[in-house]
Order: structure tokens, then C-alpha cells, then sequence
DNA sequence: ATATTTTTTGGTCATTTGATTAAAATATTT
DNA sequence: AAATATTTTAATCAAATGACCAAAAAATAT
């Protein structure tokens, strides 16, 4: 487990050389699909290496799997608790603030979405996303809008839903709707640019409709 | 390979049953991580079986994930070439259809997202989905909404991954957004229900928005 | 009833895969 | 520099896994 290491290394260090690698692999194919020999030779070392700091694939995938979630949620956990912004100012830093974010790791939603559905390390349990947003202030928000009827009376799941849908789904649903991949690399970029702008004006839409 | 079986069996033959089994077990686990003996246990054939009527894992994979395709597209395309319903209409037939059909095998988006990902397959070279929805007479129609001034002036993409998401996404994010699964089975059927009729409402303000 | 074909079974093989170990190489401390 | 601790390597293990095979069982044809 490598006791310290004080040399102020430019290079990264061994440790951090096979995190990033699982995180890579395993972004991009799944824990069951991934080999520790794949993350060995991303990261140019030993195999042995990979057991020697992280004790197994499992514990080095819930690592991955933990921090990966901690990107998702944490950037949105502030936004939803606070007390000073509406609901549609909300979601225009939501919609601004995730695509940016995943955008740089579009492997993200597919991965977190694919590897829930197995359920390896038992994440739902770890990071309660499902309390975490029921016991937002944006939920007892949402909820006094509809009382004032503001907005149409309508299940704050189905408000969550769409909003998340709406900034999610075209990254895990990319390759089948824009086919092959980096060819319209450029078009599915501008269509994200345009969405930062658009998905707080269709859900204020939908809110009233 | 079975040459033939006229025995009009009340029970299925051993070829479905082994088909069937693999149906749920990938749809369920995904191609990597399902075991062939999986697969025999819940068929309750022998393991031999298996590789006696299917040659292989890959090729019995292939067959599941073309026919799940098939579900997937077949029930969209007749619609989308409908020159007989307007826009709305074709979402709310879409809308209807898909949130049915998909009820009884829930996992059908979860594991065809996470099956293109590292796509076994080629499916997509099969199934040109893509390019099913840009031919189709909905797209058309769209642009000619378009053109006249009656909708946005928004790239029909969005509007695909809209309508597609706003239907799917719930299938697929359901244990991170509603927390556990069961427990809140009803509540999740209800929201779908709810969302059949909501998501041309919706569709329909977004689209003047 | 006998022969032939088809289906099923149990056993086994080769490869892959996660993990371990002992020793070598490198770094750190004394 | 010697001693000690750490990191890295190569070799190997045991379990898991997909596939195969020869023989038994069942079904079909003669």
C-alpha cells in the first residue's frame, strides 16, 4: 500500500497511474467487460501493481465507481439546495453546470446508468441519490409552485425526470441516434451548446402546459 | 440444429427455452457479464445445449440483440412513415405505444444503451437506426413545421432526443432517481401512465417555446 | 422390432482471468 | 556504505468460463 512518497514527482505516481486508467476502462466498458490486464496495460504497468495497490478489481472499481458518482452529484447538490435562486434559475445552472461537466467525460451517464442496473458495489446504498434530491429544497419548492399554481399540477418525479432526461439522454443514446460516432462529432457538440440554452425554456413550457 | 419437430408441444421447445432464458439473463446482466451457465440454469437445460442448437455465446447473443432491436424499431417505423397523422399525433401514437411495449421488458433500454456502448455485435451496422429516423417522413414533416413558421426553428435532432428521451429516460434512471425498485413499483407505473398523455402535452409547448 | 437419426448428458479441455508469491530493483534511512 | 524498507517484476496458481466430445437416451424411420 506504498507508505509514503515525498518526492514532489512531475510525472504522476504509480497509484495514480492505475486509478486514471480504471477510470478510463471502465468508463468506457463496464466492470464486468473490463480486464485487469486492460487497466495494467492502459496504464503502462505490471499487472501485479494493480493488486498490490488497490488489493482487487472490485475494490479499485468501487473507488472509480464512488468518485465518478461524487462528480455527478456533488456539482448538483449545492444548486438544489439553494434557497436564493427559482426553480427555472435552477435549472439553467443545472442544465449550464452538467452538460459542461460531462461533456469532458460523456462516458459518464452511460457508465453510472449501466453499472446502477448490476449494481456491483452496492452504490445506491453508499450515495442515496434518490434522498437526496426527495429532500431537496427544490422539491418543497417545486411543490409550493404547483400549491400556488403557478405551474400545472404534476408529480415533482416526473419534473426531476424531465429535467435529468432531458440533459442526459443524449449521451447514453448518441451512437444509436447520431450513428457512427466522430463523424458528426461537430453536430452533436453545437446540439449540446444549443441545449444549455433551450432546456430551461422547454421545461418552463412544460411547466405551464 | 434440429432438423424438425412436428410435435405441436404444449411446452416449448428446448431451442426456445434456451432462447428465451438468454433473453432474460442479457437483458437483465448484459452481454459480459452473463455466464453461458447462466443461461442453461434458467432455461434448465444442460450447458451442452447451448452450444448444440447456438454454436456459440456471440451467436446466440446476436440473435437476442437483433431481436430485441427489432422490438425496438419495428413498432416506431410504420408510425414514423405515417403520411396520414400530424406531428402531435405521431408523438402521442409513439408516446402510447413504446411506454407499453417497454413496460413488459423494462430492461430494454437499459440494455440496449449499454450493449451499443461496447457494441458486440455491429449491431448498429444492422440496424441502422440512425438513419431509419433522418429518412423517415416524421423528419419532413418536422422541417416543413419548421419552414412555415408553426414550430421553432430547432434542429430535428433535438426534437428526436426529446420525444425519445422524455419516454425512455425513466426506464433507464429509475433505480438512481426512485431509490430502490420495488418497493415503489406502483408509484413508477403510475408516473408512466401519467406520462403517456403528458409527453405530447409537453412535446407540443417545447415545440413553440 | 430393428435401424437410424436426433437430442441430451456428463465429463473434460484449453484459455482467460483475478490473484499470489518470491525474488529483483529501487529508494530511503541509519 | 550498510541496512532497511519500498516498489516493481516475472512466474505461477486456482478458479471460472466457453467450448468440445463421446456415449447414452429418446425419437423417428424402415
Amino acid at each position: 500500500m506504498a507508505k509514503k512518497k515525498e518526492t514532489k514527482e512531475i510525472d504522476t505516481s504509480t497509484e495514480d497511474k492505475i486509478k486514471e486508467a480504471a477510470r478510463v476502462v471502465f468508463h468506457k466498458k463496464g466492470y464486468a467487460a473490463t480486464r485487469t490486464r486492460d487497466i495494467a496495460e492502459e496504464a503502462g504497468i505490471n499487472l501485479s501493481l494493480l493488486n498490490y495497490y488497490f488489493r482487487s478489481k472490485e475494490k479499485l472499481f468501487e473507488i472509480i465507481m464512488l468518485e465518478t458518482m461524487g462528480v455527478f452529484v456533488n456539482s448538483m447538490i449545492g444548486v438544489l439546495n439553494d434557497e436564493k435562486t427559482t426553480l427555472i434559475e435552477k435549472v439553467e445552472i443545472i442544465s449550464h453546470r452538467y452538460i459542461d461537466t460531462i461533456k469532458e467525460q460523456p462516458e459518464i451517464p452511460g457508465f453510472i446508468a449501466g453499472e446502477i442496473r448490476n449494481n456491483v458495489g452496492n452504490v445506491l446504498e453508499k450515495i442515496p441519490v434518490s434522498q437526496i434530491i426527495n429532500n431537496s429544497f427544490l422539491v418543497k419548492q417545486y411543490k409550493a409552485e404547483v400549491e400556488s399554481g403557478r405551474i400545472k399540477n404534476v408529480s415533482h418525479i416526473q419534473f426531476i425526470m424531465n429535467v435529468l432526461g432531458l440533459i442526459l439522454f443524449p449521451f447514453i443514446s448518441q451512437p444509436l441516434i447520431m450513428g457512427g460516432a466522430d463523424i458528426k462529432n461537430n453536430e452533436f457538440n453545437d446540439m449540446l451548446e444549443q441545449r444549455k440554452k433551450l432546456i430551461p425554456i422547454w421545461i418552463e413550457a412544460m411547466l405551464k402546459a
